[in-house]
DNA sequence: CGCACGTTTGAAACTGCTCAAATGCAGTGG
DNA sequence: CCACTGCATTTGAGCAGTTTCAAACGTGCG
């Protein structure tokens, strides 16, 4: 399903297009909701450029530089990378299509990670300063960034708690899950999709080492949960990943003291 | 547990005094870095409320209650927590004086999680339609609002990376460097400090049993790095805890580049 | 003084990591 | 078009670190 319609150059992308095809879409949601008027969407879109596609393996921006515009995906996907005291990656966030990229940077001004495109991707970009500007003049639109912002953080939390207590296993289904979702809103399948990151990538996101990554798969497998081969997969029970995101057994024991 | 409207009781905190009393803050990078002229530290001041402090136990909101205000950190402390899918309690955030508390509630205009105070703590109000619509006329406070959740997002980045791959001596070192520093910021003993939260606590945020946790603390003392009695604790060699930051033994080969 | 709770300790079970090697896939050159 | 080579993925076995369960300990509080 590589829909790159109008396959000439690199067709002027608008805003509309973007609304289209991200829904999961903090782009979007940066418009919609806020119930945003003809003049002010065509404000944003103005201050909307776009960029040349990136390959796999190229960059949108490496640690360290200067921090001026926050793109948004439109096609393909992203990795973001920062490097450890051992100079060790550490994959800390995929990013689809229709999400905005690059938050994290605003606050030092500086990119704190390496952004790099997982395959062919195109994105677009959003100077900040403008943006800013934007966001001053449109009172829906600050809150909105601050919605983005919010949920990022909230997002973070969630998988924090993921990532810091669950098993391999519900790892696993939980960033499946997650992609589905995200693959949903976007419009495509959400039993069906590429794995466009390596197991390598994929495990180092969730803190587990590649072949523990490779091994639940098969565990997944034998269970009859999906079907991958290679990048591609196939969701088969969904509900079964589900159950999987909680914990097995649910001790009766209260956590917490106070409560 | 309705507000009491602050009287002769709770001196009325002004933003000098937050100013005064965080660094680390959230709040004080609030005003000082943008510059804010007198008038609009005024403006800030005004949409300042105070509350009546709270006691151990009790909430500065509830999961799922509807969001009308950040808050401060005065003096004490919080902690975040949630709800898994099991009915268990999951810290996720402490908070310490200074800092901004909340953020993560704006996008979905409710609570993701439980604030309660962990000592006897008092914060301060900030009426989040008040700080919106003066963010809206003062620029500079915009911006940096946008630059503290920023912040947030790229702490949790790294907090990600903490607990989902480091083991549980270098989480606890990682925790015990970031309060200390989060309370020298704040003018207090950077090697001498009070855990205010349980050891429960403790392991939950760090993704730990509250045993490994202990244990840590043991072996820790063993190599004379620190001193723990009780929640009084006293860092002896931050150099060595520095250290222990890093993974043990840096393994020449790195990731994801090419091997 | 003793109960209750948080903390610490010990031992066993389990999970995921590391190391090492086989397999599969893709791009290259013959 | 096929064989070759390099890289990613998979598989296996052993080991290390954490969790879990169970119980002792200590402290604060009634």
């Amino acid at each position: 399903m590589t829909a790159v319609s109008g396959s000439a150059k690199y067709p002027k992308i608008r805003l509309f297009d973007i609304r289209k095809a991200c829904s999961t879409c903090s782009l979007r949601e940066l418009c919609l909701p806020v119930g945003l008027g003809r003049e002010d969407t065509e404000a944003l879109e103005r201050i909307i450029e776009q960029s040349r596609p990136l390959r796999k393996g190229d960059r949108l921006c490496s640690l360290g530089q200067p921090f001026t515009t926050l793109h948004v995906v439109y096609s393909g996907s992203l990795k973001s990378i920062t490097v450890d005291h051992n100079g060790k990656d550490q994959v800390i966030a995929f990013h689809l299509p229709g999400e905005l990229v690059g938050l994290d940077a605003i606050g030092a001004d500086r990119h704190p990670s390496t952004i790099e495109a997982l395959e062919t991707t195109s994105v677009c970009k959003l100077p900040f300063v403008h943006l800013e500007e934007l966001a001053r003049q449109i009172p829906g639109l600050q809150r909105q960034l601050l919605r983005i912002m919010s949920k990022e953080i909230f997002d973070d939390h969630e998988l924090l708690q993921v990532v810091a207590r669950r098993k391999a296993e519900q790892r696993l289904a939980i960033l499946l899950l997650s992609l589905s979702q995200r693959f949903a809103r976007r419009g495509l399948s959400r039993t069906r999709f590429r794995l466009s990151m390596s197991r390598h990538d994929l495990g180092n996101f969730l803190g587990l080492a590649p072949e523990t990554t490779s091994r639940v798969f098969k565990r997944f497998m034998e269970l009859g949960w999906l079907k991958v081969s290679g990048k591609e997969i196939e969701l088969l029970d969904l509900a079964a990943l589900q159950g999987m995101t909680a914990k097995p057994e649910t001790t009766p024991l209260e956590a917490g003291g106070g409560r």
